[in-house]
DNA sequence: CCGTGCTTTGCAAGCGCTTACATACAGAGG
DNA sequence: CCTCTGTATGTAAGCGCTTGCAAAGCACGG
């Protein structure tokens, strides 16, 4: 910087104003530097210049499972907004409990970070109290928050649309796939999802059955676990929804692999809209969950701008998406 | 650090040299100064340490498209390895074209980074010799590389263990889906892939049929256009080599949309075992992608530590899952 | 011609660490 | 008892920026 500051004819202090954009430097001054840089091609030291300033320009995200669909959306999502207003993302997978114990008993993001992004991620009490102890703001995606920015869907309604769409094609015996808590991740959504499969069972007058309800870990597999559950039942569910397409995708291959068509024997709809339902040909409901990055993105940004404002909650859209494998129920007139 | 040096009674030198772990402190001082830190929950601030130690311990992670799931799983592996080494991973999308030049113009790496890993991306002349002003080490995965360390799988081989598996089948026309350069990524793992494919015919004896290797964007549309094209041939293939798992999710799908059943009119193999590999029954060359994360992980480590080194190459195994999605070729013997 | 209020620039004191170098001290060897 | 090594610690000079404050320059009205 010092080699810019004298071949413009100017001090540090003026190259920097410069560089960074600061309006009390003349046109003329600011031209001289520019050029200046740009002939030493210098660039400033990002990190003498947070040492300095004492902004770490820097997010913390953090998320359970860096590697799984829904969670490397929203980072890439965050990821192009972040670094577009000149904040660098730290990521943190959290994996497996011990890691996240480790995670918050240390609490690594310390003087490291001018705002956190946790995707999906439930919290503790206290692990509520250590984000906090950061004394930065806080953005949290894919689920509701309190004291905190949030950025989700609406995980009841999701459901209840879900149920609904089977509902109106005749499903009068609608089993649910549902996640029980890994590491007590994921936990409200599941039950806000429960809770929305429940309140569409209210609302098309349908009975609750609680053994329709089965709870599986997530992924592929536990989908197929669990359809194999349903359908194995003396009298199984005419149509299944899952808490997610994952889990769904896992349902239609146990399905048939049992020898039972989908949506022939069985409907099956998911959420999420995955990049791979089409090719599965899934009904599922919608969600953008790239844009939802995107959004939290743009929290962050205006919460390091503006610290302590108001936590703001943005609640995205979702909607139906019916492919092939819903159908009216076997048997209803044709 | 004042603060914990005047409460373990030394100078700040010898907590800094306690705190980072250097050998030459005694036992004794080590334990005032670690109960000291502790007690004021001290943590040393990353940010005035790499300034005074001119480190940045960040890498920079270079990636096309963070969001796909090759590239999310080698990141997620890499990750983990390089947060276990204390390294910061700082992320860059790439996503477009704009962005890959605006990338490579500015480099904006410059004083960020101790190295660089770069996943899948081919590299122009100039866009290597920009990457190498920045004067760091430089780790490849995904693909072959020159002048740089590197991790993958043999590209060519994979495709022709998949000829093999089908030819072995009895088939003896097999088509091929192949990518084109998106932006000029991936272009060299195409290559070999196709260079895999018309070895694998070279091998099993079977003739070469130019119009049956058909090329497309990559994703899963782009394997149902493919599939297609291929298969509204009057001579459709009986068996087609997809260049990855997505490519043939979207030929599967799409043949089963043209009424062909899979594998009974023909039979398709991916390269990659996808996460949805299993439920979509379809066979494919195995690739550890997770695995390759960490390994470039261990080398970036190694290579900041030891910066110099000899390029080093690592080629990782990879292995034949069959699945439903293949068959003897229909009229062989039974 | 001078005081005022701007805008533009420079000065210099940090930001919170690391590290070369100097110093102190303890035992070893003569 | 004295020098010689080697280890343990302290001193202080940076690392490369930012920023509060002061100074300088300028136009303006009185």
């Amino acid at each position: 910087m010092e080699d810019v500051a004298r071949r413009a004819g100017v001090s540090t202090a003026t190259v920097s104003r410069t560089l960074r954009g600061l309006p009390n430097v003349s046109a003329d001054t600011r031209g001289r530097v520019l050029a200046a840089a740009a002939e030493l091609s210098y660039v400033v030291s990002p990190i003498a210049s947070r040492l300095a300033s004492r902004r770490t320009h820097t997010v913390g995200v953090v998320v359970p499972h860096a590697a799984r669909w829904y969670f490397s959306k929203v980072v890439a999502g965050a990821e192009e907004v972040l670094r577009e207003a000149g904040l660098d993302l730290l990521l943190y997978s959290l994996g497996d409990l011990s890691a996240r114990t480790r995670f918050f008993d240390q609490l690594p993001l310390r003087r490291r970070v001018d705002a956190v992004l946790t995707v999906a991620m439930p919290l503790t009490e206290p692990e509520y109290e250590a984000v906090h102890t950061l004394g930065v703001p806080v953005v949290a995606t894919g689920l509701r928050a309190t004291g905190t920015h949030c950025v989700r869907i609406d995980d009841t309604g999701v459901m209840l649309t879900a149920v609904e769409h089977l509902a109106g094609l005749g499903h009068r015996r609608i089993g649910m796939i549902s996640t029980y808590a890994d590491q007590s991740m994921w936990l409200p959504v599941a039950h806000e999802r429960r809770a929305g499969y429940l309140a569409g069972l209210a609302v098309t007058g349908l009975p609750v059955e609680p053994d329709l309800v089965v709870s599986v870990p997530f992924g592929v597999s536990g989908g197929e676990r669990a359809m194999r559950r349903l359908m194995e039942r003396p009298d199984p569910p005419s149509a299944v929804v899952a808490e997610s397409d994952e889990l769904a995708f896992g349902a239609v291959a146990a399905a048939r692999r049992m020898g039972l068509a989908v949506p022939g024997d069985v409907s099956v709809v998911g959420i999420d809209d995955h990049d791979l339902s089409d090719v599965m040909d899934l009904t599922t409901v919608r969600q953008e969950v790239v844009e939802q990055g995107v959004q939290a993105g743009r929290m962050i940004v205006r919460a390091v701008q503006h610290p302590g404002e108001e936590p703001r909650e943005l609640v995205l859209p979702t909607s139906l998406v019916v492919r092939g494998s819903t159908a009216p129920v076997a048997g209803s007139s044709p």
